[in-house]
DNA sequence: TTGAAAGCGCTAACAG
DNA sequence: CTGTTAGCGCTTTCAA
């Protein structure tokens, strides 16, 4: 019995690689006794459990997963489909999937259909084929997308950071008025009461629910929305800054308070305030939305900002999915908590200093 | 012949999953014969495989590739194992791979280990035991990294965006001595005479080569590097400020031209020259590195920026990761061309405005 | 031109 | 307690 076992086999295909039956003939025992010891049950006693192990250490034995696969019900493998091609939101949400899901000996495909159906189709049909136990779908979340269409119905399929029409589906998303609430009722509580809105474009979904959350916060602290005092424009610094140009120019009564979108605009409104004499926070309070550290620690002052929590969004879905693949039928739109991380320019009392790097 | 032919076979592990024995059953020929007409191989009597594609098409039958991988000697999987938690350098990397692999009808397997090596350990046992015909690793770039010990040294294992000291080891990374030359190069070309270059910590090894670029430009153009025009710093947006503060206070000869280290330093100045008065690019040229469209964009102006072409980088490591599987050897550094991406903050002609616009 | 049968590497039921 | 054996779903000789 020499080292060469896998050559007696023939089993050449993955070189070096020592399949169980290497390991059985080595340990001197049957290959459905090596399974047992390797696996850890059925009985056996201790002493060729042992031997077995040691034979497969010394070979280097690493089973098979696709063979495994071939008879469990499962193949601790699942698919997530972004089609979010900036990654900035989608990154920290899959980050804290795949810790969750590797924590269960799940591995994840990852695949990226930037906007175009045809490779979404494709790359459907290849999860398909290496028998995914599930789904995860990321988009952007401009609009609600088709749902997948999984023949037979019967692999879980998770919406993240997405909504689709099917009444059957699970999506998972941040709690959009929930957040807006926070941020305003910050504000509010710091003695601001003349608080404008300015945000994105209102095809976003998002935007609607924010606006709603603001509206709804200002009236239930008995503060008026004044008219004008709201901006719908881009998602980016500029559109802040014009914002700013709107709503401080001229006699009218000005805000003391913005609530941005996102922290593009937030940042933008900061940098447009402090060049036009404007002292944040003590003139005007800002707070944005994202809680982007690029953004809201470069900004001056540092940002305080609505946080989506987005990796609390992809561990929950990491849970859901893993609860589904083991049978249970969840559905429905489900939205997570954001929470509120305060920074300078919303508190005048705060002075400390956060520090800001990246990498390059 | 029912429809419900798999229930005669007794295979209900993936309930509503035909195999190729219901599609053989279901045409009426034998197994091996619908194996041969789906795969378009051995010699069949056109009937014949007509009648078999039609009931795998009815069927909605799909081969499971866990057990046709049993068989061929590839998985067509392959791993991507990265420790770049930011993933803005990653994410773009990672998409032109998988793309390119895709075509190939290869998935990714992604996994984040978070400079942690023992979840390191954890996900290459994992991808091993799942047969990976390969693997990608990706880093943040601070330090080469220790190589991946893969057992047999069979498989290939492709850095990118990142270094090993493996000499038998395949490196890609960007040429960044040659994107400071070529930043720098057009600053010359602009007529620019003192030009200071801002960059990021020392421990970076990509700070050394673009600082050698830098000086090999100046020095081959004829222009002195004038001590003090240099300054090592953070890569952020406050550090190009200090920087500019640094460099423009006081009485000595001021820069006519700054090449930063990163789009964040090069931002950060852009504010700080504009707020002492001095305007880009008629005063002061300002080129950044990354080309990062959030930076890049909403600096006021847009910035000139070095672009490391992640996705040529990706695409790249896609290509030579087929190679490999292929049976190529493929082994050392390969440093691919940057460009530059020229806005306004270095061309006082260029007046095309570039808009900007993000999701949120 | 088609069918039968021997595996790929592993597990699990059933004997011994 | 251990060995034998029948598959998982598919491919590929080798016969017929």
């Amino acid at each position: 019995m020499t080292d060469k076992t896998n050559i007696e086999t023939g089993a050449e295909r993955y070189p070096e690689r020592a399949t169980i039956r290497d390991v059985a003939a080595r340990a001197g025992v049957s290959i459905g006794t090596a399974s047992k010891a390797l696996n850890d049950n059925g009985r056996l006693k201790q002493e060729t459990r042992d031997k077995v192990i040691a034979a497969a250490q010394e070979l280097g034995f690493r089973p098979n997963a696709m063979a495994q696969s071939l008879h469990r019900t499962k193949s601790m493998t699942v698919g997530i489909l972004t089609t979010d091609s900036v990654g900035r939101f989608t990154f920290p949400i899959f980050e804290a999937l795949e810790e969750r899901l590797a924590e269960h000996g799940i591995a994840v495909f990852m695949c990226n259909a930037t906007e175009d159906p045809a490779r979404e189709k494709q790359h459907i049909d290849q999860l398909l084929g290496k028998r995914i136990d599930g789904l995860v779908v990321t988009a952007r979340r401009m609009d609600r997308r088709p749902a997948i269409a999984v023949p037979g119905k019967t692999m879980p399929v998770i919406y993240v950071f997405s909504q689709t029409d099917d009444p059957d589906a699970l999506c998972l998303v941040p709690d959009d008025y929930g957040g807006a609430v926070l941020g305003v009722e910050h504000l509010i509580a710091g003695g601001r009461k003349r608080i404008a809105h300015i945000t994105g474009p209102e095809r976003f979904e998002a935007v609607t629910l924010r606006q709603n959350g603001f509206a709804d916060a200002l009236s239930k602290a008995g503060l008026p929305q004044i008219g004008g005092f709201y901006r719908n424009g881009q998602w980016s610094e500029q559109s802040g800054r014009e914002a700013v140009a709107e709503l401080f120019d001229g006699e009218q009564t000005h805000p003391d308070a913005l609530f941005c979108g996102n922290d593009q605009i937030a940042r933008g409104a900061t940098d447009a305030l402090r060049e036009r004499g404007l002292r944040v926070p003590q003139d005007v309070a800002v707070v944005g939305f994202d809680n982007w550290d690029v953004m809201a620690l470069a900004a001056r002052p540092p940002l305080t900002s609505v946080d989506m929590n987005l990796r609390a969004l992809g561990r929950a879905a990491g849970e859901r999915l893993i609860a589904m693949i083991a049978g249970e039928r969840l559905k429905g739109v489900e939205r997570l908590p954001c929470s509120l991380v305060v920074r300078q320019s919303s508190d005048p009392g705060n002075s400390k200093k956060t520090t800001e790097e990246n990498q390059s």
